[in-house]
DNA sequence: AAACTAAGACAGGATTGTTGACGTAGACTA
DNA sequence: TAGTCTACGTCAACAATCCTGTCTTAGTTT
């Protein structure tokens, strides 16, 4: 109860770091992926599939072609728990696996064009309420928004961020 | 695939809503809920709690006094669903419950001591995270970051988070 | 008195995650 | 080439978290 420095005259870089700034950071984490999440179940539930599948499908299509190695890495979840996600997102067609050149043991994943399709339409529903934030908050603040939640997750995260980016660039240039 | 717009000569305001900037957004929010969350796990196990205890503990520490029913609204999920959680806090005496005084039915919660004193230790796991995010970004990004948040959420959640930040500004200012 | 509301409880089920063990095919290495 | 390691799949069992639906009790409201 004494953490209130409320005649404190530090500025800016020391007050914003106050313990309730760090707990409304908390708060709009939680409220924000909630109602993120959220935006697309109205889809998922009419298809019987749940956010697990969702978010293979937004990996997979970030990413095509990347083995199931790298998608167990980037969910953090393990394999028996991707397995039946996975299976059921093959079986109905949204999902192509594809034998690795390189490796053949690799099990190549890519979206089929009904998984395109689906994936598009989940996503719809989330870029709404991203290009209205975005909108509202504007270009620099988007900019901050970033800059911080690179902060927030994991350094080995960066790296995935990261290279989308740079696939991004590429592809912009190319 | 011809949504790229490479050769746009399109200014900032219309570039960074391109959708390449929007499927960064959902990968930064799946990837900084997921390590921000991660990051109390460790103490919760040991305990024997979950993910789900938590989230109670942190609203009912930022609103003590709140009724089922606001934590309900809070948390959307189902009745049944936090009476698992809930009971468990309870017997372990985290949570003591108080009955209203306007209205006699409502069960106003809040933590004790000992709640107060985990709740605090899962804080600490998660400041660090944002401590160091808010530092590295600088408190302009911190500001962007924020209302792009805002943004993202319901605007349900706007009232939560500027309630908390009503009651912040009145605990510094009194 | 009747209708509504807050909370708790019971029964049953779905999703998403876990650990552990085992098998196959392919890659790598001594 | 033989032995070892790796990528993936699979079977079994289990745990956490959510859900719907129904019912009861107590207290509020009209």
């Amino acid at each position: 109860m004494q953490d209130q420095k409320s005649a404190s005259p530090a500025g800016a870089n020391l007050l914003f770091l106050r313990e309730a700034e760090i707990r409304a950071a908390q708060d709009m984490l939680f409220f924000a992926y909630r109602d993120f999440t959220n935006a697309a179940d109205v889809i998922l539930e009419e298809l019987g599939l749940g956010r697990a599948h969702h978010r293979v499908l937004h990996f997979i299509g970030r990413n095509a072609g990347m083995s199931v190695g790298d998608l167990l890495a980037v969910l953090r979840i393990t394999k028996q728990s991707l397995a039946r996600v996975l299976g059921a997102l093959i079986e109905d067609g949204y999902v192509a696996q594809a034998q690795g050149r390189a490796d053949r043991r690799q099990r190549l994943l890519t979206l089929t064009a009904k998984g395109e399709d689906l994936e598009r339409r989940l996503f719809e529903r989330q870029r709404e309420r991203i290009v209205r934030a975005y909108r509202e908050a504007g270009p620099a603040a988007v900019d901050g928004f970033r800059r911080v939640m690179r902060g927030i997750m994991d350094d080995d995260a960066h790296a995935f961020v990261d290279t989308a980016d740079l696939a991004r660039e590429t592809v912009r240039k190319g």
